[in-house]
DNA sequence: TCCAATAGACTACGAATGTAGTCCTACCCG
DNA sequence: CGGGTAGGACTACATTCGTAGTCTATTGGA
C-alpha cells in the first residue's frame, strides 16, 4: 500500500491539512492565488484522492461533500522523506544534509536549529 | 534549464558516475543483476539522457558508442535535494530531519555523523 | 561466403499526471 | 417559472515514464 501523492496534489493536500474540512469550492478558492487551477482541475485531484484514500468526502447538512485528510501530514512527510532519502543517498541522512549546505550555505539560525534537534535526538534514546 | 533525471534513470546515471565512459552493452550488463532490464530498455534510456543532455555519446575506435556524464553527481545530488527540501518543507532542512528521525531513529552513528558535520559547517563561514 | 547477432534509430503502448471539458440535475433569483 | 450556475460523475488529451519491439546496416565467425 503506497501512498502516493503527486506534487499537485500536494498543493491541495497542504490546504486541507491546515484546515479541514472543506468543500471543493472553498479548496479552490483558496488555491486560486497560488495555483490559477480551474475548478474542474481542483475537482479532478479531489477525486484521485479520494480513491486513493487520502481523504474522504463527508456530504454535511447542506448537500455538498466536505474533505478531510485520511492521511497525517506528519506521516506523509515521513513516507516521503524516507523514500528520497532511499532513492538518492541510499537511506543515508548525512550526505544529504552535506549536499544540501553545498548548495545553499546553511545560515548561523539553522545550523543552530540542527544543533538543538540533534541535541533532542541522541537525548530520548 | 532543469535538469530532470527520472527514477529509473537515476539507476543507471549511478552506473556511469561510478564508472565511465561505458557502452550500452557495458551498462546494460551492468545493470542486469540490480533490475533485469531488457538492453533496449537500457539502450532507450540512454537516448533519453543524451537528448537532456545528462550525458554524452562519442564513438571510439571500435565504431561504437560510449557515454560519459555531463552533469555530476555532486550538482545532481544538489539540485534534486534542493528541490525535494523546497517542495516538501518549504526549503528548510530542519523539518526533514526531524521527519526523518521520526520515521526510522537514528542510531548513534549517525548522529555523530551529523554532529561532525554540523561542526564542520559552522567552523567555514 | 553467408548467417546470426549487435548497434542504433525509430516506433509502441499502457499507466500516471496536469489540466480541463461535458453532461445531467438540483437550486436560487428575478 | 425558466434560465443561469454549481456539484459531481465521467470523459478528454497531450506528456512523461517504464519497458520494450521493429527495422536496417554491419560485422565476426563457422
Amino acid at each position: 500500500m503506497e501512498i502516493t501523492i503527486t506534487d499537485a496534489e500536494l498543493i491541495l493536500m497542504r490546504l486541507l491539512w491546515r484546515d479541514s474540512p472543506l468543500n471543493a469550492r472553498q479548496i479552490a478558492q483558496g488555491l486560486e492565488s497560488e495555483t490559477g487551477w480551474h475548478r474542474k482541475t481542483v475537482n479532478t485531484l479531489l477525486s484521485r484522492l479520494e480513491k486513493k484514500l487520502v481523504l474522504s468526502a463527508h456530504k454535511q447538512a447542506d448537500g455538498i461533500n466536505y474533505f478531510t485528510p485520511l492521511v497525517a501530514e506528519d506521516a506523509y512527510m515521513q513516507s516521503a522523506t524516507s523514500k528520497f532519502v532511499d532513492r538518492l543517498f541510499g537511506g543515508d541522512i548525512a550526505p544529504l544534509i552535506a549536499s544540501f549546505a553545498g548548495g545553499r550555505p546553511l545560515n548561523t539560525q539553522q545550523i543552530n536549529r540542527l544543533r538543538d534537534l540533534l541535541k533532542e535526538l541522541s537525548d530520548d534514546n
